[in-house]
DNA sequence: GTTTAAAGGTTCACTCAAGAACCATTGACA
DNA sequence: TGTCAATGGTTCTTGAGTGAACCTTTAAAC
């Protein structure tokens, strides 16, 4: 076989399993991977799912090892790599065996456009997550804003939020989206408050894929992005509140106009 | 055996099933009672023994038939069974057999001065809750406060509250409490939002029967319930939030100040 | 190159819990 | 006052999940 490439044989092949250069003190898995609940299969399948459509993990970064994931996961070896096995049939991840191998991450979000996809979110469901989110947004980013950050989570935010602006397509800009407000969540201190907003955030991600994004409502987005971000290193709680409010608010307006 | 009462035999051992009279239709077992996670028969101890004590079921109420008990809590009835044991051996219910039978709690709460018991909350926890509760409380009342009541909610409501008022002593002061914030929190309509009150409520209860109860904190805490209530039932979010927030925060100071 | 450590892959015995069927008790109701 | 239905009590089978031990592959380290 002969490719176009230097003989340095599989440069890529070696897993990243760090996150980004920033976020090494603030990383979202640490905090987002709690035990799951009810059957330990379908439930496992559905959080890491979960966790690599939210962006949680990205595409080519490697999941942990086997021991070390079942054990964050609260599920055994054996299950866990029948997940695994699920996710690799659904074409998340692929597998390598060896040192250095793993489960590697091959998801870099899916085409909006996609109708609601069949677990079919009723009215009642939609008008949930979205009054979820409104309680609990919000109150993460006034947390925030009231911390004393150190300089590597104000870097992380920052660099979050570059990357929304930054994301090439609109699969990457969910993704993105995503991984902002779980790092201004994260911010927040709270594991609590961490676990709401990443659940807010799964209930409604299936529906925000699902919505036509205009160019006008991601620089809207994008702008609110910033007020926040703005307001959560100022310090000033209030501000930070009032900015997500107005966010979530756009966005749930225009989920109800699309969907309801 | 000669008792001097009424020739009735056992007038109070007809187990009541119901609820209170308002709250027919928002009422909270319904939805609270989630799904247990991790260890089945530990999780569902956990949550009916909390249940119980956050008054979600009071004294002398019986709980759900075990066959229905057990699908709504999502185990099966074996299981449901050694957790109804292991509640008999805490005295928290008493069960009979037969027709009119079940399991009735036997519980008004205990008396405060009881040290934060064996599973000794760490400072991080207690923080994290407190966080918790600020942001999903507040949240929550705003919320129902943007709701259109009906008559039989608003009514509930003012019960609720009322009882906490009219609490005789600190135990059952502690258990109205409770009822109140979970009410209001129904009152969101939002099933998440429900469920995070209730954890926060969980979380935080073991404090705050821990702490002693001041006649000058009580009548305080009272006022600011008056003023939530008032203006959810006045249809002021805003109101409604800022007083919530006012009185988690004289809760979270009183616990910094006692436990912290 | 050889060695070695870090991964994934396989197997098996044991425990827990679900689910179903049936038994025993007792108050409600005709 | 007798019958019955609602409730708790008991037992058994089956499947899922755990935990541990061991095998295989492969890149990194020397």
């Amino acid at each position: 076989m002969v490719h176009n490439r230097a003989i340095d044989s599989h440069p890529e092949r070696v897993a990243d399993r760090g996150v980004g250069t920033v976020a090494r003190l603030a990383s979202l898995p640490e905090v987002v991977l709690r035990p799951a609940s009810g059957n330990a299969f379908e439930g496992t399948v559905e959080q890491l799912a979960t966790a690599i459509r939210l962006g949680v993990f990205t595409q080519g970064q490697a999941l942990p090892p086997e021991r070390e994931l079942a054990e964050r996961l609260g599920v055994s070896r054996n299950t866990l790599r029948e997940v695994i096995a699920a996710l690799r049939d659904s074409g998340l991840v692929t597998t390598r065996r060896g040192r250095g191998g793993g489960s590697v991450v091959t998801y870099a979000g899916v085409e909006p456009g996609s109708e609601p996809t069949a677990a079919a979110r009723t009215g009642a469901a939609l008008a949930d997550a979205l009054d979820f989110r409104y309680v609990v947004e919000p109150g993460a980013a006034a947390l925030a804003a009231g911390r004393a950050l150190a300089a590597d989570q104000r870097a992380w935010l920052l660099e979050s939020v570059r990357a929304v602006r930054n994301a090439p397509d609109n699969a990457a800009h969910r993704l993105a989206d995503s991984r902002f407000h779980l790092a201004v969540a994260t911010l927040s201190g709270s594991p609590m408050v961490i676990e709401s907003v990443t659940r807010a955030q799964a209930a409604l991600h299936e529906m925000l894929t699902a919505i036509p994004v205009l160019r006008r409502n991601i620089e809207h987005s994008n702008d609110q992005h910033d007020a926040i971000v703005v307001a959560i290193l100022g310090g000033d709680p209030k501000g930070a509140r009032a900015a997500m409010e107005e966010h979530c608010d756009a966005t749930a307006a225009l989920l109800r106009g699309l969907l309801g």
